[in-house]
DNA sequence: CTGAAAGCGCTTACAG
DNA sequence: CTGAAAGCGCTTACAG
């Protein structure tokens, strides 16, 4: 910039001003963008916010388990276009359900002064957040809510969207339907689990305990899993998957032996080609672009100065039927 | 940190040098921990960046079509990966396939400091680069090379991808074969028509014009398309779809017709499910997570100063082989 | 090993 | 409207 300044024949100030659009006479702003032009100048963002008074780095961090899963990879696609019609930045990170990798990323992000953080929280705790929460650091939790901090969230209605899966099945006519989800430590498949077992209380169904499965790998664990309940004394004739990745191994299964037409199957969350194979999957569709596009809306908007109790959005899951669901017990 | 030094009664010198990792005195290190602790003081990269003499940022950026496509979500993983060995922060950013918000996403990305960016590039100039090149930012490209400037960049074979598809085909028996792909603007989308037209004139078969389609929004066009070429008057008995968002939209289309046991298939990318369907679908698979780690692998290099001649690494694209592709002609 | 001082690239009162 | 000076939060020679 000082080199700017001497080719333009000005002070740094009058640089300055042009590149932050300020009032400046037409001849000078001109001169400054011939040398700008000329020096192939490129402001530095990070070195302007230090004097500011605002101190916003017009950046966001967002840490989820695993960017490149389909439905984190919305919820970034969400985030990201609520930031970009502010002109803010986004970094991503990946924490692998890991509390000490989200950790990890969020100090890296908050060392780089985001203004803010999105995160699907693989943490119990996030308790080494309330120091930035009090510097002014906008937190939002999505996916899941928060533990041991006070913070805005958007989560998903699990358990209604559990709840409509498992009665879908049951108007079919079945008792027996199987839960293959995520470990119960994870809040989603916790709640996902609470909502299956409440479609059963309701119909008077007792939860039979061989049915309720958790994998640990999705996409590894998910066919085994499968193949011990179909090979148990009292298999189910109705499956009900709590994940994206659980859902897509199950149905990749279930071709693989032939049974897609001949158990009934519904998924928490909707999978790619779930309408393109014979019969169609039935889901109970979240809508992740949704989730990441208002969690980013709801930190800006503290950002903005809102002030008030911590916000919880829910969401709800819908179910989109295709067909899978409505397989008759055999 | 002025505050930290003075309740641990040091100077700023030594409460950077904790903070910094450098030899301190026991004693005065542990009073400074005990500060910092205290005042829940979140260290500054940026500032702390601005005098230090390699004013490394720790952070690169990415830019591709879409963070929530499949394919560019696990190029991103494997760029954030071979980032975060490095301690490396990742921004990232969709570029929608337009090339001015591509350079603005970038610019944005530049005024940060990055130390590198990774870009999936939707332009067809990147002149506009060459200055913070020439400042010592490590650019490389990825998915497709870049144009008008010289830089590394990490593609697929396009061309043997496609010929390999279509060589499969035509051991099949078939003489009428469609293509269906993006834009030819799209570098990637002419590479796989030139492997298309390579593979059917290494067999003697002149290409048919009215088998060579073009989508324009591919979720979308591709049903259309796909309509079309079965309604012609010379309908195709193997189709080979050149995009996964293309592949994806012409399966679900073939199964809701009825005809995905009658039409011979082969993508370009692999897909969720294309193994979990009946029959299954046979690909020419890349894999985006290699891409997006060598990328970033690169970039690191170049940061590290090697020098030399800019590189292109071409990774192959492998047949998947599950059935599709084996349809004989009707 | 430690501290006082200078300076990174910028913005912002403060005078003019 | 413009410029000289101070200062943002840090690091780094330079003395001691």
């Amino acid at each position: 910039m000082r080199d700017v300044a001497r080719m333009a024949g000005v002070s740094l100030s009058t640089v300055s001003r042009v590149v932050g659009g300020q009032q400046v006479a037409p001849d000078m702003a001109e001169r400054v963008r011939r040398a700008v032009e000329l020096l192939g100048y490129r402001h530095d963002a990070v070195a302007g916010n230090l004097r500011s008074s605002n101190r916003a780095s017009s950046s966001i961090g967002l840490i989820v388990e695993d960017v490149s899963n389909p439905f984190f990879a919305a919820i970034h696609r969400g985030a990201e276009d609520a930031a970009r019609e502010r002109a803010v930045v986004t970094f991503a990170g990946s924490s692998d359900e890991q509390p000490e990798r989200e950790r990890q990323i969020s100090e890296a992000f908050l060392a780089r002064r985001v203004d803010g953080l999105v995160i699907a929280p693989a943490s119990t705790d996030h308790g080494y957040l309330v120091r930035d929460v009090d510097a002014g650091v906008a937190i939002v939790f999505v996916d899941r809510p928060p533990r041991f901090i006070d913070a805005d969230a958007v989560v998903t209605d699990n358990v209604g969207g559990a709840r409509a899966a498992v009665a879908h099945l049951l108007e079919a006519g079945h008792r027996r339907i199987a839960f293959v989800g995520d470990d119960p430590e994870i809040f989603t498949a916790a709640q996902r689990l609470e909502g299956y077992r409440l479609a059963l209380s309701e119909a008077g169904i007792p939860a039979d305990p061989a049915l309720i499965r958790h994998v640990s790998f999705r996409a590894v664990d998910a066919a085994d899993v499968l193949d011990a309940l179909l090979g148990g004394p009292a298999p189910p004739t109705a499956l009900f998957t709590a994940q994206n990745l659980i859902t897509v191994e199950t149905m990749r299964r279930l071709h693989e032996l032939g049974l897609q037409r001949s158990l009934a199957h519904v998924g928490f969350d909707d999978v790619p080609l779930a309408d393109g194979v014979e019969p169609g999957v039935t889901v109970v569709a979240q809508d992740p672009y949704a989730m990441g596009r208002r969690a980013a809306e709801l930190l800006f908007s503290r950002l903005d100065g809102e002030g008030g109790p911590s916000r919880r959005v829910v969401l709800p899951a819908t179910l989109v039927e295709r067909g899978s669901g409505r397989i008759p017990p055999s």
